[in-house]
DNA sequence: CTTGCTTTCGTAATCGTTTACGGAAGTTCC
DNA sequence: GGAACTTCCGTAAACGATTACGAAAGCAAG
């Protein structure tokens, strides 16, 4: 492999110190004329010091590079300054987008993260995975949990350090602290615009329902759909892939039942049926809207691009942090969840703009 | 918040056992009738102890739940059964792909990993990065550097530990060790795949050239053209963006340039290439035949399904882990490249098959 | 000059392991 | 029956920090 160049303008450095033995407190007491307790103090800035020496300890700690062990601080005072995360091991959207900006509001709090994604069966891997996190001594532990069956897991399993629990409406439990993102409200919210749109004939291509996104999107189209006081429209239960949407919705025109308009649960979901449509000569949005949810990197470039929920991650992960951390200091956090934003682009237009094209009356198709 | 019913056997067992001190191996020693020197033993299952002594010592462990304390095992030994994972924090497929195979084949391998991702400006932040894995005593560190900044970075930085860094194509210097999976190959098929198909005429809109996926990307579609004893084609240098593509791409019929045959650096780039000349009755692959890299989830129900190149994230990790592992105990893997493998769909066809709409000779096209 | 109070710093014990060393039984052999 | 080994297990020191306690030095007041 030829390598490409690189600008370095130290390249020995990483070799300089191979493993030389790691400075203690001691080899800083010995350099500073102190003993190893004054330097205790000048590292957990205690007030016992005086000017002059914290200087002189301070100059010696930068000089010889030392750095707390923190094997020995975590020995000695049992509190840690990591936090571990667990969540399923699956790349998908919305899990991978919580775990980086958890590391990110983690790592800016000043803990490190570790984290252990757990795999099916989940009764086991998750009360290892507790297990391990605790042995390595974090001071809680957030896990993402998508799923249903990954919750009661986590609700059964024992650990001695504060689980906070990021799933979405599901119940908190006392020693369980839960917090989720309002996703209830962004179905609602990709609904109502079909509502406001003037459809009153809405589909719902819904995600698994082993997931709690998928049960809880369907929850908001249905709170939705009754608050507009619209008949409850047809209803699928998928499994969040393009090839679900895209088999299922070819089987709505086989059967020339196809609606006004379509939340799917997920910008893939959308995806696909998007693509069956297409294929078939039925047009998004001329002859139908459809919404999607989560707001993907490419959905903006979608044929056509895709009115969208998009959640902030960021903002979630603050908030759990927030919840985590008091819990840890056993003081109670208030939860708001957070609110996601409608993105409204070309995907969905008004009921008068269609093309007469669209189904004569599917209002009345059965429910599931 | 509502909350859904989920089932749970036992639903105390997490409030059980609140903040109960831990068992040491003291506890494990008079509970069994034998002094913790013995308990270690069978704890680093040692030789010197009988068999009834040992299963008498386990029995107990398992009644009381002990688990060691990894804290003081760490220091004692000062080697440690964790490993850090440093990442740019970016969400892009590449990265986290590698990220979360990585931290699959870690937990498999009896190690937990911890995260840290950095920023902008990456000297600082990898050092700083680096540090604090050392603090948490990693035995070894796997820095995902996409960015050809953040190498540079590294290859700065001063570690005391073994530092293994994948970075497509880089160059490995004496410490760090570097391993990187083949992209190049990957461009290679993909452009090879294309003349294969007849084309000769075959652009490049690349990735940007601050990654080393650009890069490496970009070299082996030249690379393949340069064998085939084709002219060198139109190379576009974008940022992987749908947009960046999209825009490139409309500029490319304004002019009337448009090549028989595009290979994209990016699912995400072809996505947006392919919808500007959709908007401008530029047919794909009728009129241009498109091979896009990585095959993100739903690029298979894009329009149409993109042909593309899928990396081989999880034995990347493992060669990897496999390489960096080897690093700690200071012997010498071999690091072999894991080959991608190119997925055909319905986005690139012969060029025989093309309309006759395509552009008369564009062969010429000035590079760059 | 002694007493007593502050300020500053040193000392010893401790956290839960590992590991080197040594001693007590038990076994084998002449 | 004792020497020479094994086999098994207990003891002590160490890892690198924190923390409670106490001592030394400085100063003010009587």
């Amino acid at each position: 492999m030829t390598g490409i160049e690189v600008p370095r303008e130290a390249n020995k450095r990483l070799q300089d110190a191979p493993l030389r033995r790691k400075p203690t407190i001691n080899d800083v007491a010995k350099l500073a004329g102190v003993s190893f307790g004054t330097v205790s103090r000048v590292l957990n800035n205690a007030p016992d010091v005086s000017a002059s020496t914290r200087e002189r300890v301070l100059q010696v700690i930068k000089d010889i590079g030392y750095r707390r062990n923190r094997a020995a601080t975590a020995l000695v005072t049992s509190r840690s300054t990591s936090i571990g995360i667990v969540s399923d091991g699956s790349p998908r959207f919305g899990p991978v987008g919580t775990l980086m900006a958890l590391e990110n509001v983690a790592r800016k709090k000043g803990y490190a993260t570790t984290v252990i994604s757990v795999e099916q069966p989940y009764a086991e891997s998750v009360q290892a995975a507790l297990d391990t996190l605790d042995d390595t001594g974090v001071g809680g532990i957030i896990v993402i949990a998508p799923l249903v069956d990954m919750a009661a897991a986590v609700w059964n399993a024992s650990c001695r350090v504060p689980v906070e629990m990021i799933a979405a409406g599901a119940s908190s439990t006392p020693n369980v602290f839960t917090y989720s993102e309002n996703q209830e409200l962004g179905a609602r919210l990709a609904t109502q615009h079909l509502v406001d749109l003037g459809h009153t004939d809405i589909a719902h291509f819904a995600g698994s329902m082993d997931w709690f996104d998928g049960r809880v999107r369907k929850r908001g189209w249905e709170a939705a759909l009754r608050d507009a006081g619209l008949a409850p429209g047809l209803c699928l239960e998928g499994d969040w892939s393009p090839r679900w949407a895209y088999e299922t919705a070819l089987q709505l025109v086989r059967e020339d039942t196809i609606p006004q308009a379509i939340f799917a649960a997920s910008d893939h979901t959308a995806l696909g049926l998007i693509r069956a449509f297409a294929e078939n000569g039925i047009r998004v949005p001329d002859d139908v809207s459809v919404v999607g949810f989560d707001d993907i990197e490419g959905s903006d470039y979608f044929m056509p691009p895709l009115t969208t929920v998009r959640q902030d991650f960021t903002a979630l992960a603050l908030m759990s942090m927030e919840v985590l951390l008091g819990a840890m200091e056993g003081l109670e956090v208030d939860r708001t969840p957070t609110a996601p934003t409608l993105v409204v682009r070309n995907s969905s237009i008004h009921a008068t703009s269609h093309h007469i094209h669209s189904p004569k009356d599917t209002r009345a198709a059965p429910k599931q």
